[in-house]
DNA sequence: TGGATTTAATTTAGACCCTAAAATAAATAT
DNA sequence: ATATTTATTTTAGGGTCTAAATTAAATCCA
C-alpha cells in the first residue's frame, strides 16, 4: 500500500548503472553488477527498464569476441541520442559552445572570439541566448531532448542561485545568468566554476582515482582551484569554488586583479608574470594586462632558454605558489594536488622554487603524504567536465518525471 | 532467501533513532518518527528491538503531563547503564579522564597534573594504562560494558592508524598509542584531535545548527582548528585535522614552535603573546615558554586595562589571525567560523585588528556571508566531544555483534 | 458518570526491492 | 554430439517500509 517508496535503493542503483556506463562505455550486465556491488538479477531488472525507456541499447554481439568459453557477454551502452546537453565556457575574450550527447561524448564544438570585457549584462545575455539557440537547434536535429545547459566560467559563482558573482572575463558583477537562461530555454541551467568542471573530469581518470581528497589548481590568466572531497566538489557558504588565487602570499605585497595586495595570483598568474617581465625584458607588444597565449609562450621560452631575468620572475612566482600550497596543505592536507590550466606551460620554471618554498614553510609532518603533480592542459577539458556534471544532474529527473 | 541484507535502511534508521535520543534526551515514538522522517510504525518496531536489547527504557509516565487531549506520549530514553566510554584528554602538563554513560552524560571527571614534556613514550603509555584502569573499574561498577576509549590530544594525529604524529604536550613524535591501549583494554580506542572533539559538540548545539560548513578555531597554548563539512569533521590525507595554526602569516616571520617561521601560531598563541610581552612588560615569573593560565590572564588584563604595549601585542596577534582567517575564507568559505579555546580570553583585544586585516586582505565578494564569532570556553567541552564521538562510533558494532 | 473526541502506539496488509538458487541460453572444448 | 563454461533471466522468498485500521489511554463536555 506504500504510495511513494521512501526506499531509494532502486533509484540509487539505477543512477549507479548509468554513471558506470557513462564512465566506462559499453559494459555487460554481469560486470555492472560486480562494479556496483549489486546482483546481476538486479541489473537485469534495471536494464530492462532503461531499455524500455530508450535510455540504453544492447550492442550487437558482432565484433567483440574477447575470449574463450561460455555464453558471450551482451554489452549495453547509453543511447547517445536519448538526450543532449550544452556547455558554454565563458573566458576572457572567448566563448566556447559544446554539445554533448547522453553518453557524455562531445558532439559539436565551436569557438567565438568576443570582447567579453566590453559587454554589458544585457549584451551578454543576448549573446548567450543567440549562440545557445543556434547550437540547440543543431543538437535537437539528432537528439531527443535537451536536458540541461551548463555555463562554465572563471571566477566566483553562487551555483545554488545561478548568480555569477565576479569573473575576470567581465566588467560587471552579480549577474543572475542561470535563471534568465533557464526561463528562455525551459531547461535546467547550471552555473559552474571552470575549475570545478576540470576537477570533475580529472577525478574520474584512472590515474587519479584513489585520491578521494583532491585539489586542482588552475594556472592561467587568473588562478583558480577546485577541491574535491570524497570525489565531490566542495562548495563553500556562497556556493563558490575555493579561491586559491586570492589566498595570501605576502601582506601588502603585489597588487592583484581583485583590488587587494599580496595574493598568490598577483605573483603567479599570467598577467602578473607578464607585468613583471615587461619591466625588464623585450616582449611582444599587445594588451599586456591581458597577455595572449602567444605573448605568454614567448615569455616562457625565455625562461626555459635560461634568461636570468625571466627565470627570476618565474622563481618568484613559484615561491608565491609554494607559500599558497603550504597553506593549502596545512588547512586541507589533500591526498593529491594537481596543477593544470594553460599556465602549466611555465610550471617547469616555477617548480623548484615552489618546492623550496613549501619546505621552508612547513614541517614535514604537515606536508604528510601529499603529492603535487602537474597535468597537461587541454582546451576542451572544461566543457567535457561541464557536460558530465550537467548530465549527472539530469539523470535523476530523467528517471522520475520526464 | 537473502542471507545478509544488502539493504542498510533498518540499520541506518536504528542509528538515527539512537542519535536522536542521545542528542535530545527522552523523546516519544511519534516524534522520533517525525524527526527522522520515518513512520511511527517503523519506530515502534525499532524501539521494540532496542528495548529487548536493553539499550533503551520507557520513561514512567509520571510527571510529564505537558498538555491537553489524547493518549499521552510514552517517552523513551537511552539506558545510561547500557554502556560507558572513557575519554582521556592529554594537554600540556595535564591529564583529564572522564567517564560518559550510554546517554552521553558525564559520569565522572578527574584531573591530574603531569609534567607531560618530561615523559618518554613508555612512561606515557604506562601512565595512561594505570589511570584508565582505575576509572575503568570505577565505571564498570555501574555500567554493563566499556565500549570505547577516546584519546583527545592537541596536535597532529593520524586517526585511522591511531598514531600520534606530533603534539606540543610531548617531546617525542610518532607514537602508536591507540593500538597499544586497544590491546591492553580490549576495546576500540580512538585517537582524536582536540579541536575535532570540540567541533563535534558545538555542531550539535542549536545555536550553531544550520551552518553545515563550520570552522572551529581553538586559541590556546597552540592554535588548532577543526573543519566540519556537512557536519562531519574533515580529516585530510593523513587523517589529521586542519592545522590552521601553521598556516602562514608572514614568510620568514616570527619563529614558531613547529620549527618554521611566520605561522599564525607564532603570533597569536599564548606562548607567542607571552614571548613578545616579556620583552617590554613586567609579568609574573614562571616558565615563559609555557605560560600558565594565571600568567596569560595577567597579560590579558594589561591589554584590557589599556596598557599600550600589551594592546599593540594583541593587535599584532589579531592581524596575524586575520590574515589566517582570510586564507581560510578564500580556500574554504565556511558558513561560520567559531573562535574558542582558552585563548578566547584575549579575543576582545584582538578582534578589531583581526577584522581590519580580513578587510585588508580580501574583497567582500570572497568574504561572502561568512560570520566569525567567538564562543566561551569550557574546560570539559573537549571530553564531552570525545565521549559523543566514541559513543557514535560504538553504536553500529553494538547493534550488530556485541 | 459516560459517551465523544483526540492523540499515541500497535497491528495488519501490501508494495517494493533485493538476493540466492534454479533455469535457460549460447558459446567453446573434446 | 556431448560436456563444460559463462551470461542472463526467472523464480521464490526474505527484509523493510508505509498507509490504514485497530487498540489504548487520556481529556472534554453534557
Amino acid at each position: 500500500m506504500a504510495s511513494q517508496p521512501h526506499d531509494t535503493s532502486r533509484h540509487d542503483n539505477t543512477l549507479a548503472v548509468i554513471r558506470t556506463l557513462r564512465e566506462q562505455g559499453p559494459v555487460a550486465r554481469v560486470d555492472l553488477g560486480i562494479l556496483n556491488g549489486i546482483s546481476s538479477a538486479t541489473v537485469t531488472s534495471i536494464s530492462a527498464e532503461l531499455l524500455q525507456q530508450g535510455l540504453i541499447t544492447e550492442l550487437p554481439p558482432d565484433m567483440p569476441r574477447p575470449s574463450g568459453r561460455g555464453r558471450p557477454k551482451t554489452l549495453i551502452q547509453l543511447a547517445p541520442e536519448a538526450a543532449c546537453v550544452i556547455c558554454v565556457k565563458l573566458s576572457i575574450n572567448e566563448l566556447q559552445l559544446v554539445v554533448g550527447d547522453y553518453s557524455g561524448q562531445m558532439q559539436h564544438s565551436e569557438h567565438h572570439g568576443v570582447a567579453t570585457l566590453a559587454l554589458t549584462p544585457e549584451d551578454l545575455v543576448a549573446l548567450l541566448e543567440e549562440k545557445i539557440a543556434e547550437v540547440r537547434s543543431l543538437a535537437l536535429a539528432s537528439h531527443r531532448r535537451l536536458v540541461g545547459i551548463c555555463l562554465a566560467v572563471q571566477g566566483v559563482v553562487a551555483s545554488h542561485s545561478g548568480t555569477l558573482i565576479w569573473s575576470p572575463a567581465l566588467s560587471f558583477r552579480n549577474a543572475p545568468l542561470a535563471p534568465q537562461l533557464a526561463e528562455r530555454f525551459g531547461c535546467p541551467v547550471l552555473l559552474e566554476n571552470d575549475a570545478n568542471c576540470i576537477a570533475s573530469v580529472l577525478a574520474t581518470q584512472p590515474a587519479y582515482a584513489g585520491y578521494p581528497n583532491l585539489a586542482v589548481v588552475m594556472l592561467g590568466y587568473g588562478i583558480g582551484m577546485s577541491l574535491l572531497i570524497d570525489g565531490v566538489p566542495f562548495l563553500g557558504a556562497n556556493g563558490s569554488a575555493a579561491e586559491f588565487g586570492h589566498s595570501k602570499y605576502l601582506p601588502g605585497g603585489a597588487p592583484c586583479a581583485c583590488g587587494k595586495r599580496g595574493c598568490v595570483e598577483a605573483y603567479a598568474s599570467d598577467y602578473a608574470l607578464y607585468r613583471e617581465a615587461r619591466e625588464v625584458l623585450e616582449l611582444p607588444a599587445g594588451d599586456s594586462a591581458h597577455p595572449s597565449e602567444a605573448q605568454m609562450q614567448a615569455l616562457t621560452q625565455l625562461a626555459m632558454q635560461g634568461n636570468p631575468d625571466a627565470q627570476r620572475i618565474f622563481a618568484e612566482a613559484g615561491r608565491a605558489l609554494g607559500y599558497g600550497m603550504a597553506n593549502l596543505l596545512a588547512l586541507f592536507n589533500p591526498d593529491l594536488v594537481l596543477v593544470t590550466g594553460s599556465g602549466v606551460r611555465g610550471y617547469a620554471a616555477m617548480q623548484e622554487a615552489m618546492q623550496d618554498a613549501i619546505d621552508e614553510a612547513l614541517v614535514s609532518e604537515l606536508i604528510g603524504p601529499t603529492r603535487i603533480v602537474s597535468c597537461p592542459w587541454e582546451r576542451d577539458m572544461t566543457c567535457l567536465g561541464g557536460i558530465s556534471i550537467t548530465l549527472q544532474a539530469s539523470d535523476s529527473p530523467l528517471l522520475t518525471g520526464s
